[in-house]
RNA sequence: GCAGAUGUGGCGGAAUUGGUAGACGCACAGGACUUAAAAUCCUGCGGUGGUUAAACACCGUGCCGGUUCGAUUCCGGCCAUCUGCACCA
């Protein structure tokens, strides 16, 4: 039969008779975990990100099966989540409903795409059989002491009486009701990522993954050594400076407080009280990118206060301004402006008073600010000293006294994991009256989300509002007591759910240690790269918490990863429906068939890469498709009517060496996910078959066996196809089933090669010699060649140089 | 703003460690087949100049400069575009 959807319905249906994609965890071949981050049920169908990264990974993982590793190849669903909600407060349909439906509905269109998933394995996080067990990983973070509450900004719309995302956030407003939003705080749920900083920044080294991400995520941490520094204000509080530049100490002539920290209220005097009240309100209605902006003109008050300068005891000015953050360091920062551009332009605007202490090292002028290391000047007995040994110096002498200490900070922040959302993994904390927080007893595992809950917003948590939900006994002393109502953060479900695969179906455990042992950490992860430092951090972290806490032996979840790139609008953009620039893959399969799809996307687009969708190929992809039709057909009717030959001739020596290098290279390729390439020689042998069709004596044998390995290279990439044009050749088997060919090096090797042959690097012309033969026969060759000899005789040579095999270039002087 | 990428024919994209720039394909043009068209097959295809045709010459990988016998690749400086920035997943 002709390719078409119906080739892919037919395969299907075999496949899943025949139980072709079971996953055996004792089966034969090293084991190897190929995994895709799974999806989010947004819709009821696949749009063209899913299929650009699920299908090119599928041929991956069957790739390797081919190539006789024991593949673990999972699929799931990261149910819970914010657009489901948003859309059942727009549509009045449960979040519940529309993610279930939506699940099945994609499971059938992944099925329809032929990807080569074990289904027994699926994961839903909405599911209390999923999220009993992301409960059970949050207790045992709490009793590590990993997870603990504290105050924490939201996104808060006065109007519509709810937290919202920074998404929902459109400059400053609401994306519902467009009225300002205002940065409120409120008690919430914490994961102490910090602990780990470091360990997340060294293990970067052991992955395989790509430079730019571990980049991301090296600046996500944000390693800075610098030291600690005690003001003391002049009404007795203290004020602990972060700074990497405690050299500079002697130049500070003022401090700056966040708008939010607690300090500001203690050191601000009634005389400016109003204006600093003002002030922080302002500030509130910023997010924290607008603040950093460092093109974002400075602002700040005063807040009448004064700190001592530990090192010579200035008194100095106490501000509060919007670009310190509270989050970062300590919050209060000591302000240098003759060594800080930010300072420095700060001082200039408010008059305040800028004292230089560093000169540059090797004494030229400096002006300010000056912000490299140098010299010190106007610092007391610490003059002369570089700034680096200053640096520890001045740290040094302030511990003496208890006002200082050298210490690493990081950027990098512990992860909020309070939603006060309805779509959820309820946080299983009691609250007592008497005992205070307490956790659920594991037993009593899950905390289940109520089904018939009001989560239209209106100023509480939608599970606020459910008291059957809310109103418990407390586990400890039988009283009454309340639950939590904020749900976890959905970054928690898919932090482990590469655990939960191997094991999907336990209900008595998370995941079995052996199995888990066994069959993660994943060897080869395939993702969008949006989720360099967020996802892959979080999943970082999990795995090296649970191996603190004693459930599994690795380190690291995800050996090797890569990247797909995103297929934008045709217009070059982002898909969005807003824009109107989406397209459905849907009208293309059903008229071209997955397999044509699958192909298209891979061969027209780099896999790493992306780029705007165009549909001008794929009808190309199809031609393809029908020439390997064509082919197959034609090697049966030339090996019947063409005379046969056994000689091994030229004819069929090239033919082998095509055959050996297309293997060759596409085992290479897709090896890293460069399907485009492979796809390129796959065609070239395909041409090569059809060349040596159109000969007049036939070897058969290998002719045969070509055509056989030309389909079986195909199988991994167009599954279907490959099945049909396969059972075409009279083979029983699945091509799934065959082994992945291996080159022979006899029938690569041999041939003729062309040396390029340059005048000053630029190509004259190319010397043939037999690919086989020494360096030295070559460079006789090319020596001896008329042309060479002509280049010689016409030029003032200077010399030659030759790269054995590569180029022969002749150095001339003009 | 900070961080990370990317930039090659009319188009998608190739090019190992610095070694023939443009593989493979699309589009286009010419030819074969056909009453004709479609499909298919064959040939050509970066630009400019040159020639009856070739040969050949020069230019060419975002822009400017550098290193090198040789640079799409390495270095410095610009320009443009895309992605992420901690409550989207």
């Amino acid at each position: 039969m002709e390719y078409s959807k119906k080739v892919d319905e037919k395969w299907q249906k075999e496949w899943k008779e025949k139980n072709a994609y079971k996953f055996d965890i004792n089966g034969k071949g090293e084991k190897l975990y190929c995994l895709e981050m799974f999806s989010y049920p947004s819709g009821a169908k696949l749009h063209l990100g899913h299929w650009f990264n699920y299908g090119p990974s599928d041929s991956f993982a069957r790739f390797k099966k081919m190539q006789g590793y024991n593949v673990f190849h999972p699929m799931g669903f990261d149910a819970f989540g914010l657009p489901a909600e948003n859309y059942a407060i727009k549509t009045g349909i449960h979040p519940e409903d529309s993610t279930k439906k939506n699940i099945s509905a994609m499971r059938k269109q992944l099925e329809e795409m032929g990807a080569s998933y074990d289904w027994d394995y699926m994961v839903e996080t909405c599911m209390p059989d999923y999220y009993k067990w992301t409960q059970w990983i949050f207790l045992k973070l709490y009793k590590a002491g990993l997870a603990y509450k504290k105050e924490a900004p939201v996104n808060w719309c006065d109007s519509c009486k709810t937290v919202l995302a920074n998404e929902q956030v459109i400059n400053g407003t609401c994306e519902r009701c467009g009225s300002e939003i205002k940065r409120k705080k409120l008690a919430q749920w914490f994961f102490k990522i910090t602990d780990y900083a470091e360990e997340l920044l060294q293990d970067l080294s052991k992955l395989d993954w790509p430079e730019s991400t571990k980049k991301v995520q090296t600046n996500w941490i944000g390693k800075s050594e610098g030291s600690e520094i005690v003001f003391e204000t002049t009404n007795g509080e203290k004020i602990t400076v972060f700074t990497t530049r405690a050299d500079t100490l002697n130049g500070v002539t003022y401090v700056v407080l966040a708008p939010e920290s607690e300090l500001v209220k203690k050191v601000t005097t009634e005389e400016h009280k109003k204006e600093v009240e003002d002030y922080i309100d302002k500030a509130s209605k910023l997010s924290e990118i607008e603040r950093l902006a460092v093109d974002k003109e400075k602002t700040g008050v005063f807040t009448g206060g004064y700190a001592i300068n530990p090192v010579n005891g200035d008194k100095v000015p106490i501000w509060i301004a919007d670009y310190v953050l509270e989050d970062y360091g300590t919050g209060y920062v000591m302000a240098v402006p003759a060594h800080d551009e930010r300072d420095y332009e700060f001082a200039s605007k408010y008059k305040l008073p800028i004292k230089e202490v560093v000169k540059s090292a090797d004494g030229e002028e400096t002006k300010l600010p000056f912000i490299e290391k140098g010299i010190l000047v106007n610092s007391g007995k610490y003059d002369g000293l570089s700034s680096e040994d200053a640096r520890r110096k001045i740290t040094e002498d302030l511990e003496k006294e208890e006002k200082g200490r050298l210490t690493t900070n990081y950027r990098l922040k512990d992860w909020l994991v309070s939603r006060q959302r309805y779509w959820g993994a309820p946080i299983p904390i009691i609250y007592c009256d008497k005992c205070g927080i307490v956790p659920v007893p594991e037993e009593d595992l899950p905390v289940l989300l109520p089904y018939d809950v009001e989560f239209k917003p209106d100023g509480e948590s939608p599970l606020k509002k459910s008291k059957e939900f809310m109103n418990c006994t407390c586990p400890k002393c039988g009283g009454k007591a309340t639950r939590e109502a904020d749900t976890l953060d959905t970054f928690v479900c898919s932090s482990w759910y590469y655990l939960r695969y191997p094991d999907a179906k336990n209900d008595k455990e998370a995941f079995n240690k052996d199995i888990v042992n066994k069959i993660d950490p994943v060897d080869v992860y395939v993702g969008g790269k949006e989720h360099a430092a967020m996802h892959l951090i979080y999943a970082r972290f999990m795995t090296k918490a649970l191996r603190d806490l004693g459930y599994l032996d690795f380190d690291e979840p995800f050996k090797r990863l890569v990247h797909q790139g995103m297929i934008l609008g045709p217009d070059g953009n982002k898909m969005s429906k807003s824009k109107g620039n989406t397209v459905s893959p849907e009208e293309y399969i059903d008229e071209y068939g997955s397999d044509v799809f699958r192909m298209y996307l891979m061969f027209g687009f780099d896999y790493k890469q992306g780029g705007p969708w165009n549909e001008k190929g794929i009808e190309a992809m199809a031609k393809f498709f029908t020439r390997v039709e064509k082919l197959v057909e034609d090697s049966k009717v030339v090996c019947k009517e063409s005379s046969e030959t056994n000689n091994i001739g030229d004819k069929e020596k090239e033919l082998l060496r095509t055959k050996n290098q297309t293997i060759k290279l596409m085992t290479e390729n897709i090896e890293d996910f460069r399907f485009n390439t492979a796809i390129a020689r796959n065609m070239e042998l395909s041409n090569a078959i059809n060349d040596y069709m159109k000969e007049k004596e036939i070897n058969k044998e290998i002719l045969e066996k070509t055509v056989e390995t030309l389909i079986i290279l195909l199988a991994p990439l167009a599954p279907h196809f490959a099945e049909e044009e396969w059972q075409k050749l009279g083979k029983e088997e699945f091509v799934y089933n065959q082994k992945w060919p291996q080159v022979s090096e006899k029938e690569l090797s041999g041939g003729k090669k062309d040396i390029p042959v340059q005048l000053n690097g630029k190509l004259k012309f190319c010397v043939s010699v037999d690919a086989e033969s020494s360096t030295e026969e070559m460079l006789e060759i090319i020596k001896n060649d008329e042309r060479v000899i002509k280049l010689h005789e016409n030029n003032n040579v200077v010399k030659d140089i030759y790269v054995p095999g590569r180029i022969y270039n002749i150095v001339v002087k003009k």
